[in-house]
DNA sequence: TGTTTAGTTAGCCACATGGATAACTATCTT
DNA sequence: AAGATAGTTATCCATGTGGCTAACTAAACA
């Protein structure tokens, strides 16, 4: 579970592998199409949908020479879910002002 | 706005930062104590911590001689949103399936 | 004043990452 | 059969990342 949140964040960390899953969520589409507005050349961003595949975010078939790839939405909700968790938590704690002066407070007097 | 989620996401896809984040939405916490549960060195952890602090999910005030470390809520919220509105448009798409079973037909026959 | 405590800075290292080119396979198209 | 198209594999390179130790500064304590 912890692994699984590393490389799909790690996915979602370049700015190219952002692109396409933006591309994809509106419809599937081969490798050159997906490829075509980024200014690098094929092998790195093959690369970007290996690093996709592997995060388990994409998937893809290859029928005759093009391999049409699609998205796996499932991940995107558990990311969600972890982030929406902390959130939750976090205004669970109305208070959080009196928490930080607290603990600067703490600091103060470690005595106690 | 790139840029921005590039940081963000790259800093929460390290596992020993997103317990850090996990520790903070429950308050406020100085450096020693962030590191207590990690078998790390403190100068490799606190690493982690500026890479935290870069992305702008963390902020910190030293008092005396230690540091207080303390979560930023916002950049949390903003990189739901970007997961959450991929999902949405991607829930959209109720033709998923028939969009699918379009593009692997587009393949069959280029020309039309 | 001397000693702990809390954190910081500097420098090193191995490995991962994102880019490139070259050369190749496999599948259409003509 | 020849050529174009779509992707793949191999190899290389610079830079970034995550870990370490050693040595340091600046508070608090005793």
């Amino acid at each position: 579970m912890d692994n699984y949140l590393d490389s799909f964040f790690g996915a979602i960390s370049d700015p190219t592998r952002r692109a396409v899953i933006e591309r994809l969520v509106h419809g599937p589409a081969p490798v050159s199409e997906l490829h075509a507005p980024h200014d690098i050349a094929l092998p790195s961003f093959l690369k970007h949908l290996k690093v996709l595949e592997a995060a388990g975010l994409v998937r893809s078939i290859k029928v005759g020479r093009v391999r049409t790839v699609h998205l796996e939405a499932a991940p995107l909700a558990k990311a969600e879910h972890w982030l929406e968790r902390q959130r939750r938590i976090w205004e669970g704690r109305t208070d959080r002002l009196a928490a930080l002066a607290e603990a600067l407070e703490r600091q103060d007097k470690p005595k106690g």
